[in-house]
DNA sequence: CGTAGTATGTACGCTAGCGCACAATACGGC
DNA sequence: GCCGTATTGTGCGCTAGCGTACATACTACG
């Protein structure tokens, strides 16, 4: 059922680091499966790890005193949970749940933090990372100030395929309008067009992208965006 | 006309520095005067300096393709201007403008980056105030969604107000609209709206805050979140 | 193989905000 | 003091998306 176990290097932050500090810190790095929902953080929660995912994806979102809630952000194998550990201020207002059910290695807040302070390449790294993270949670902004539901939709199918090796994601369309922050209702719709384009196909919480060019065409410019910016700073990183 | 010649420490950045750490930067730190309108950074453009302001407040926004507008986040005597200076990437699809004329203090890149990369109290203030404008740019994503441009423009002002001395804002409703990236008539309203409680007043380009409390009885609970953190990340910075 | 429960489809009235057009006002410069 | 321009006010019709309600259909599990 699980796909073939995870290797290090498919998280691209911990590809990123040369192969002396990668070996160093493998000793430490524990892998976890996550299900499907798992709460990871509550708003000003503290983790007592910080994961870097190879086949989970993991969503940064909020939830509004009157219920609604909105993804700013998703982890997935591009990234890391737990930047406020090395960034100080040790929890966020910000949930962190687990939105693709997968593997990601995980590491003690101390020994990161330890690590971190050594200023080496995974600080780099690191910091890299969150300004890739704070991009893509900018553009979440102006997208949902002035892009359409299935302008959106396509973004975030687009974001989240590319995470994943298949084309097939697991995920009920109430559980992407939370995660835009929509009704389930507007998602039925959008992705109903897309699957009478033949873009899309979708049966119970199973969703297969058929024609992933077609996504492309309907999605706004914020994809491309986040796309190129997490590409500049990584192809920068190895560089340096 | 102008208001008296900034101190360093009007700056909560620069306060926030031990006295022999300010003390060493102090020669480097170029006052200067920002005009309203003054483009600092353009999409991808580059930085040559940081700004630490004490009067003056830089807006971060997107430009769309379509011309369409949005602020992700304000940058006043709370902050600073240039984190992709440390942060690795070199720049941001960010643009940066002076919202509101004033002063700031700067300092030469390279510079910056050879104190932060020290690993000393400046980087850790400086990785706390990212942190801060990541919550800052997370909570305008969600409010963009959910919430009310009365509500909006109540968390606007007063986190704007927050930023100056005075209870007076030069501004137009065009501009506060470009921020918001909603219309400008839409301002008008909600502008109207808050004059006729008496919680404002304005007249062409000035908007003078009449009841403090009043805004706060209007606004999300955006505003809130942000402050928190803010006052949460600085509480702990001078304790350790 | 049947059924309970979850997931999706559809419909309808409603509201916030948009886009546009144009009127009315106030300020700054001459 | 007057005029031109920038700013604000107002009034449409229009659309996207909301909230609600309910119908249908899949699939997992007994």
């Amino acid at each position: 059922m699980q796909n073939p176990p995870p290797q290090f290097n498919q998280n691209h932050l911990l590809a990123a680091l040369p192969p002396a500090e990668l070996e160093r810190l493998k000793s430490h790095l524990e892998l976890v499966h996550m299900p499907l929902g798992d709460v990871l953080c509550e708003s000003g929660g503290r983790l007592s790890y910080v994961y870097f995912p190879t086949s989970a994806i993991i969503s940064l979102h909020y939830i509004l005193e009157n219920g609604s809630s909105s993804e700013v952000a998703g982890v997935g194998n591009e990234g890391m949970l737990g930047i406020s550990l090395f960034m100080g201020g040790e929890n966020t207002p910000t949930w962190a749940t687990v939105q693709t059910a997968g593997y990601c290695y995980r590491l003690k807040g101390p020994l990161l933090l330890q690590e971190f302070n050594q200023g080496g390449p995974l600080q780099r790294v690191l910091l890299r990372y969150t300004q890739a993270l704070i991009t893509q949670i900018s553009q979440t902004a102006v997208c949902n100030r002035h892009h359409t539901i299935e302008q959106q939709l396509c973004r975030w199918l687009l974001l989240t395929l590319d995470r994943l090796n298949s084309q097939e994601l697991v995920m009920t369309q109430e559980l992407i309008a939370s995660m835009l922050g929509v009704r389930r209702e507007g998602i039925t719709e959008a992705a109903g067009k897309l699957q009478q384009a033949e873009i899309i196909r979708y049966r119970r919480g199973h969703i297969t992208v058929l024609n992933r060019a077609g996504l492309q065409g309907h999605v706004c410019e914020c994809y491309d965006v986040v796309k190129k910016e997490f590409e500049r700073l990584f192809r920068d990183v190895r560089k340096s």
